[in-house]
RNA sequence: CGCGGAGUGGAGCAGUCCGGUAGCUCGUCGGGCUCAUAACCCGAAGGCCGCAGGUUCAAAUCCUGCCUCCGCAACCA
């Protein structure tokens, strides 16, 4: 009979930087998803890539003097090398640089022209330029771009646009027939909120950059992120190119794993790109939480950056995968702490988990010379602990089922737990005084080694090696090994011999570690430190006269007050010597607006107005970031206000 | 009224959709055991489930209002 297939895939990520913990937390939980879909029998596909044009990588790539070939090359070298440290076993790895995936994009984007979804489109709208998008009146937040907040121009430019508009009763449509489509439901609730703010048409090339995959019909504009990144998930497959030919096997999609905050395009454009398509759409997507830190955001100057590689050498892989999704419920957000890593590792991976193992292990060596004899008497209390782990299997299917990594580890160390108390119950250790009491000594092991290689094979997925290395202490053959026998009652053979291996989980001394963690961490700040104003490269020259573009005067703050629902902005009311003007500044993180009522300080003042929060801003304060990174307005106290500095 | 998330014993969380003895992990305290990685097992203390109203025989759970915190965005002048 075929296996059932399984597809299941991560985004493709951006090489613009190394990746961080994040990324490994999904990459990890997908990774645990295939395995577990491998084991239980399935043929499985799981599929990771690089998305790698764009203009950020464009503009990245020219700062660093290379081709950005060149420079996706290198990093996307580091993402593979990540992927391998950490076990992941991806079938196939997607670049949208590859051959095959920009033959096929070339032509989905025609199918779709040709179909009339993608039309030529002028259009006149307002553009963002950092963000390089367009908006439309409606979508701008006050006047801005609502996505970045910052200031629209009036453009015109040639663009194609794919007919989003046209689907989105349909995108509607298939949540309610299909609620788990996307999930956690919260998702759900978040895309009908925008698509019911009205869905525009999706501009999807641009002529802005040129790194990107050309328009074959059209080749002064490339194809924008969305139909060449999104549409990896069936290239790899090899839909539209002869490099592969699974997408008949594969497709649709089981299940997509994506960060929550790109769940918009996998359930909103991506479903309305293969409708357009006329191909299946994906059966599930699911939007993970994020991992937050303690202490804020990452940051080098902080010194508390998550390094992945870092982790894993010091702790080991499989302490790292399991923690991931052991710690956090994978559908919310979770705090990275290297407390609770360290807290993880010690009590369910050294003193449960791997001291169960230990003692047991020890045990069949001391009392049986390794090997258990045939002959077993059982007793009504190995009831209790054998049918949870009878029961095991299913319970702990159920939540993998569902993606609650969490909660079937949950039931992994319930019985985990139970063994530990029924060594205290059964005291195998006076049972080994007493001669005649060696056959039920001999049965208390053979339950103990029994629950542990259903849990070692259910743990498979998470810790493939550790896993492996206890199956090998229990003396387990390869035919004892599989899920089928993880679900069949003593499928261990009677005269097992086992063998006690190295310490799996090494307890860690949690003030000790921490103390080395901080140390260094102060290193690492130390590191930035000088580095910082290096970074700052001198300005290309300029001429006196450019300088006397800059109109410099003395102004004294008159009053001054905090911008309303703004963090960050104070207005200050100055006197400028010229009849006073109004300025915004962000520095109220550093001061209180009576630190500088009465002050003076320096101003730019034929900058060109902007209003920030609403508020006009007509000139800008002089300031400077001291090492910490802390703002520092410079002062002229000893000028009168309105003098002109030059 | 920007979007979203969250407020539950010392810490981190589950439970909230489908009201009915408040649960888990870690930590603390006491006890037990000695096979084991100073691990394991048992017991205890500790909570007006953010606040205020409402619905109900009954509210952590449903409704209304409010407060606080976090992330993103707004704010780089």
């Amino acid at each position: 009979m075929e296996k059932k297939k399984f597809y299941i895939t991560t985004p493709i990520y951006y090489p613009s930087d190394n990746l961080h913990i994040g990324h490994s937390y999904c990459t990890v939980a997908t990774d645990t998803m295939a395995r577990y879909k491998r084991l239980t029998g399935y043929d499985v596909l799981f599929l990771t890539g690089a998305d790698e044009h764009g203009q950020k990588i464009e503009e990245k790539a020219k700062a660093a003097g290379v081709s950005p070939q060149q420079y996706v090359d290198k990093i996307v070298a580091s993402f593979q090398s990540l992927w391998q440290l950490l076990n992941i076993s991806n079938d196939r790895f997607i670049r949208t640089t590859d051959d095959y995936h920009v033959e096929s994009v070339k032509k989905i984007f025609k199918a779709l022209y040709d179909k009339g979804d993608i039309y030529k489109g002028a259009y006149k709208g307002k553009y963002c330029t950092p963000c390089e998008s367009f908006w439309t009146e409606s979508q701008l937040v006050d006047g801005k771009c609502p996505d970045c907040g910052r200031p629209v121009v009036d453009a015109e430019e040639e663009a194609y646009f794919f007919r989003l508009s046209k689907y989105a009763g349909k995108i509607l449509a298939l949540y309610d027939e299909h609620p788990e489509f996307l999930t956690p439901q919260s998702r759900v609730n978040e895309m009908k909120a925008f698509i019911s703010q009205g869905l525009e048409d999706l501009c999807v090339s641009r002529t802005s950059f040129s790194w990107g995959v050309p328009v074959e019909f059209d080749p002064k504009h490339v194809v924008y992120v969305w139909v060449d990144a999104l549409s990896n998930y069936i290239t790899a497959l090899g839909y539209g190119n002869g490099r592969y030919n699974d997408f008949q096997k594969y497709w649709p999609a089981d299940v997509h794993f994506v960060g929550k905050e790109i769940v918009r395009f996998h359930s909103i454009i991506w479903p309305a790109m293969l409708m357009a398509l006329d191909l299946p759409l994906p059966k599930r997507v699911y939007g993970h939480g994020w991992l937050l830190l303690d202490g804020g955001k990452m940051s080098k100057s902080k010194g508390n950056v998550v390094d992945p590689v870092f982790l894993c050498q010091r702790y080991g892989v499989d302490a790292i995968r399991f923690f991931l999704l052991r710690a956090f419920p994978f559908g919310s957000d979770g705090v990275f702490s290297n407390e609770a890593l360290i807290t993880t590792i010690n009590s369910d991976l050294a003193n449960d988990l791997g001291n169960l193992v230990s003692r047991t292990v020890s045990m069949v060596e001391k009392y049986f010379a390794g090997q258990l004899p045939v002959h077993r008497a059982a007793e009504p209390i190995d009831e209790e602990l054998m049918s949870l782990v009878r029961g095991l299997p299913e319970a702990y299917a159920a939540q993998m089922e569902a993606f609650a990594f969490q909660n079937a580890l949950g039931e992994i160390f319930r019985v985990v737990s139970r063994a530990n108390k029924y060594i205290d119950e059964t005291t195998p250790w006076i049972l080994a005084k007493d001669e005649g009491k060696k056959s039920r000594l001999a049965a208390v092991m053979y339950n103990l080694l029994e629950a542990i290689r259903v849990c070692a094979i259910l743990l498979a997925p998470f810790m493939p090696d550790s896993s492996e290395k206890m199956l090998d202490q229990i003396g387990a053959e390869a035919a004892e090994r599989t899920w089928e026998s993880a679900q069949k009652p003593c499928a261990l053979r009677d005269n097992v011999a086992v063998k006690k291996g190295e310490t799996l989980f090494p307890r860690i001394d949690m003030a000790k570690e921490l103390a080395e963690l901080a140390a260094r961490q102060e290193a690492q700040k130390a590191a930035a430190e000088p580095a910082a104003p290096k970074a700052e490269p001198v300005a290309p020259p300029i001429t006196v006269e450019d300088f006397f573009k800059v109109d410099l005067r003395v102004c004294r703050v008159i009053k001054c007050e905090a911008v309303p629902k703004a963090k960050k902005l104070l207005r200050l009311e100055l006197d400028d010597g010229m009849g006073g003007r109004q300025i915004v500044s962000s520095i109220h993180p550093w001061y209180e607006p009576e630190d500088l009522v009465g002050r003076n300080i320096i101003v730019i003042v034929n900058l060109k107005p902007a209003k920030f929060c609403g508020v006009e801003s007509n000139g800008m304060l002089l300031a400077g970031d001291d090492a910490s990174g802390s703002c520092k307005v410079v002062f002229a106290d000893q000028l009168p206000a309105g003098t002109k500095i030059g």
